[in-house]
RNA sequence: GCGCCUGUAGCUCAGCUGGAUAGAGCAACGGACUUCUAAUCCGUGGGCCGCAGGUUCGAAUCCUGCCAGGCGCGCCA
């Protein structure tokens, strides 16, 4: 319906133009005015156009207005035509518009507002990407919630994607996690070895260590006994680190370098080394387990699944290295390598490997990003944290000097989660444990309101959600008002008798009530809402969209019903229910939301 | 200090590649169920769109400055 009346009106015009002599008069847009008494649709091209016309842009409206009503295929489809306010022109569509409109729609079937599928370029989507070694928590369920529908989105307007999550199974931090596991598991057997300052203190780190024990019993218990004797030494006889966390947030500016913990390790006794791998790998292995099924439980899946560690072992780092120190991107300097990202607008180029032989976290991402290049994408997504913005630029320079093209890396940046209970700001904290899971908000609210939730908001706007707000919302959530769209229209297609059919007879008399026609107006509208969202990367416009729709389909039902009416009123009502019972499980789907036959 | 994001109704937020009288949900108040599900519908009240300039026929939207909040600025990950 937009392009059909929109092209119509544009060629008018168009010839108009020419007539007049114009080469440069401005495109005449063809819109929806947010106004419902002023139209169906609306151009504001004669204010545009008043200056070449040296007209006043009322009295060019007049003429145009009289052009458009004289051409055919405009009247078909048009009711009236009205000169408005200063200088806008108005249509008001013709019954014969809204039959036309249903009749193809209702012909789209399923596909109805899917795009065109183009195999290229190849897209991959990477989101949540965490390190294994904690819980996911609010606002990884945010980004989780809105990659998933982006992708959803992207792939149903036509993009051909991929999905990935990189696990970060690499580096100290993975260390520490398996140092924390191996306390608790000494702990359990009575020696007196604290959690590392920098460690995991949350209580599931005691139940991985349990299930550990419960496997391999005391295997490790001698080496662990040694590395409690040897960390006294090495502290001299001081008081052991208190097993209670020390107040201390994240990213507090204490430098993970100067943290003695991590000079020293516990021993450089190959059985201690070895007791730490395991539980490094034992934590890391059953936390991916807990982080997989939660995804899937939350209705997010992934196409791949990529490991850090395999970029480590395979050489690739270094090969990727040698090659940027070849092609000159990269140079040795005060011991360390480092990769020219100011060639590519970065403020300073960033260290790739450093003076005492580790490659950098950036440089594991280098080779990784070189290897989804190599797997054949040709644009890059990656969906990041607010916290992590300021490594955007580096990482796009990289990229663009990987791939030898600019815009090749495209980063999303997805603002926090504050989460507020009783009032107050909880703060947040994976070390300490201290923390609002992903899963106990699916557990006050469910994963329907939860996802609808999170991803309602703009990306990039912080969100506040109140906790003790989204227990009590469990019945008065805005989802609950769209799946009860969808159960009402399954309610109708349930009692209608067998030999209804769905269709749009040729009569004038069809779709007559405000209330049908602002419903076909919503629907007409959905082809073009996917696009955009997809585009603009907003999948929380499909919330709204599908929230609107929900609006326009009780109003129907309220004033129209479509059993016990007159039989080309009733067919018609059906395709109606039909359409946006499609519509609204296709929005419902793309947010990874259930779609009810009956609430 | 520099960079990114954000200031819109009592609250949470849409609208931001410029269009007419700035929207929705929640909260408040008043109505509507003999008929396909009342988790619904109808109505009422509620706004210097952070502030000040500029561009434009037209600015919540674009530009500049200022104010306020969040995040970031490492040979950490």
């Amino acid at each position: 319906m937009d392009h059909v009346i929109a092209e119509r009106v544009q060629r008018v015009i168009k010839e108009w133009c020419a007539e007049q002599g114009w080469t440069d008069a401005p495109v005449c847009l063809v819109e929806r005015p947010a106004e419902e008494t002023h139209g169906d649709y609306a151009t504001p091209f004669c204010m545009q156009a008043s200056k070449i016309a040296r007209q006043s842009p009322r009295a060019l409206a007049e003429q145009l207005s009289a052009r458009l009503l004289a051409d055919p295929d405009v009247a078909r489809v048009v009711e009236t035509v009205k000169v408005a306010g200063p200088g806008f022109i108005n249509f008001t569509l013709s019954s014969t518009a809204y039959a036309e409109a249903m009749r193809m729609m209702l012909a789209e079937g399923d596909d109805i507002g899917r795009g065109e599928h183009h195999p290229h370029p190849r897209v991959n989507v990477e989101f949540v990407s965490v390190n294994p070694n904690g819980p996911l928590h609010v606002g990884h369920g945010r980004y989780a919630a809105y990659g998933d529908a982006l992708q959803r989105l992207m792939k149903f307007s036509g993009v051909n994607l991929a999905t990935e999550f990189y696990i970060n199974d690499y580096g100290r931090q993975m260390d520490r996690f398996g140092r924390s596991i191996a306390a608790r598991y000494a702990q359990s057997f009575g020696v007196d070895l604290p959690v590392p300052p920098e460690g995991y203190l949350g209580d599931y780190v005691v139940d991985i260590a349990t299930e550990a024990r419960a496997e391999v019993g005391d295997r490790y218990l001698e080496a662990l006994r040694l590395a409690a004797a040897e960390r006294r030494v090495a502290v001299g006889g001081a008081p052991s680190v208190s097993v209670q966390a020390p107040d201390m947030a994240v990213g507090d500016g204490v430098y993970d370098e100067e943290t003695p913990d991590d000079q020293t390790e516990w021993s450089d006794d190959p059985a201690v080394k070895e007791a730490v791998a395991f539980f490094r790998a034992w934590g890391c292995r059953s936390m991916l387990d807990a982080i997989r099924t939660e995804l899937e439980e939350y209705g997010v899946e992934f196409d791949v699944w990529f490991s850090e560690t395999t970029l480590h072992e395979g050489g690739r780092l270094e090969r990727v290295i040698d090659r940027l120190l070849d092609s000159g991107e990269a140079y040795r300097r005060d011991d360390a390598v480092w990769l020219r990202t100011t060639s590519r607008g970065d403020d300073k180029d960033r260290v790739l490997i450093r003076a005492n032989g580790h490659p950098t976290y950036f440089a594991a991402d280098i080779a990784y990003h070189e290897n989804k290049l190599e797997r054949g994408f040709d644009h890059l997504i990656n969906i990041w944290g607010a916290d992590h913005h300021g490594y955007v630029p580096r990482m796009e320079a990289a990229v663009e000097i990987l791939s030898g093209r600019p815009g090749a890396l495209e980063v999303i940046i997805g603002q926090l989660v504050n989460l507020l209970e009783e009032g107050e700001l909880r703060q947040m904290s994976t070390r300490r444990g201290e923390m609002v899971t992903l899963g106990e908000l699916v557990e006050a609210i469910g994963v329907d309101a939860a996802r609808f939730f999170l991803v309602s908001r703009s990306q990039d706007q912080t969100l506040d959600l109140d906790i003790d707000l989204a227990r009590r919302q469990s019945q008065e959530n805005p989802v609950y008002y769209v799946q009860y769209a969808h159960a009402r229209i399954a309610g109708i297609v349930r009692n209608v008798p067998e030999d209804f059919e769905a269709a749009v007879p040729d009569d004038p008399a069809v779709f007559a009530s405000p209330y049908e026609r602002a419903l076909i107006k919503r629907l007409d509208g959905f082809a073009g809402m996917v696009q955009d969202a997809a585009e603009r990367r907003a999948p929380h416009r499909i919330v709204g969209y599908a929230q609107e729709l929900a609006a326009d389909f009780h109003v129907f039902y309220k004033h129209c019903r479509v059993i016990g009416v007159d039989p080309a009123e009733a067919s018609s009502r059906l395709a109606l229910c039909l359409v946006a019972r499609r519509v609204i499980a296709r929005c419902l789907e793309l947010l990874g939301v259930n779609a009810p036959e009956s609430m």
